[in-house]
DNA sequence: CCAAAGCCTGACCTACATGTTAACGTTAGA
DNA sequence: TCTAACGTTAACATGTAGGTCAGGCTTTGG
């Protein structure tokens, strides 16, 4: 499909579709006339690469995954089993930070909406 | 307890502590001479701004949830209640792939440490 | 009293996500 | 054929996290 397509269904701009690319986190095929043809894998790779961003990490460390969590090529994973450890350290602390967020805006949205309905209710 | 505590007991550096102060963030008080005295309870919002900004959360909407997620004060909440759900679903999402890649690299370290176990045992 | 170590403010610099715009080729419909 | 809508690249602009450094207090231990 075309850019457009690919960055209305991925709800962010054609621009950051660019910029993952340029940033060498996606490859995008290309058709005869040099438009990108994004396939549905390409999405949701870069559904992905949207979500990581989102979450706080950088293309950097985007970039550092996908090579040593590819899983063909143990090739060019340079000190890849430090790296590996590291990130689940990362990533363990983060699903828990998560998990203590998540429970903290539930809460407050039952808070504000009690609120709210008892506010509506008087 | 003084900045460099404070910073320590964090893992931040005292430079982002007085970012957060001058981001609207977080009050610290005085002591006499004029530096900064960070209270328990100064710790625990602080430690949670750090986490919120680790997660993607940019000080402004930091800013804007504070005045949602605070127990008094219903007031100044505007749109706050959908922002939260965005978030939400960025976090659900993210969660998932977390726990996704988190078994992709428990079999990736595996796998390179047999590699390894293989090698040097020949 | 002096030096080391802390604190403070303010300014400057970097990295990076993201937006915007200009200049230009391609495609499809009236 | 003309125009609107789409695509491309490249350049410039902005906002913000975060580092670092300078100049100048305060506190503390010898």
């Amino acid at each position: 499909m075309q850019a457009k397509e690919a960055a209305e269904r991925l709800k962010i701009t054609q621009r950051m579709l660019r910029h993952y690319e340029k940033e060498g986190l996606l490859e995008v095929g290309r058709t005869l006339n040099g438009y990108r043809s994004y396939t549905e894998a390409d999405l949701r790779r870069a559904g992905r690469i949207r979500d990581f961003i989102a979450t706080g990490f950088s293309t950097r460390e985007i970039r550092a995954m996908a090579a040593c969590l590819s899983d063909e090529g143990s090739g060019p994973c340079e000190g890849g089993v430090e790296k590996l450890r590291e990130k689940l350290e990362h990533i363990d602390r983060l699903r828990a930070e998560l998990d203590e967020k998540r429970g903290a805006v539930i809460d407050r949205l039952g808070t504000l909406q009690n609120g709210l309905a008892t506010i509506s209710s008087r």
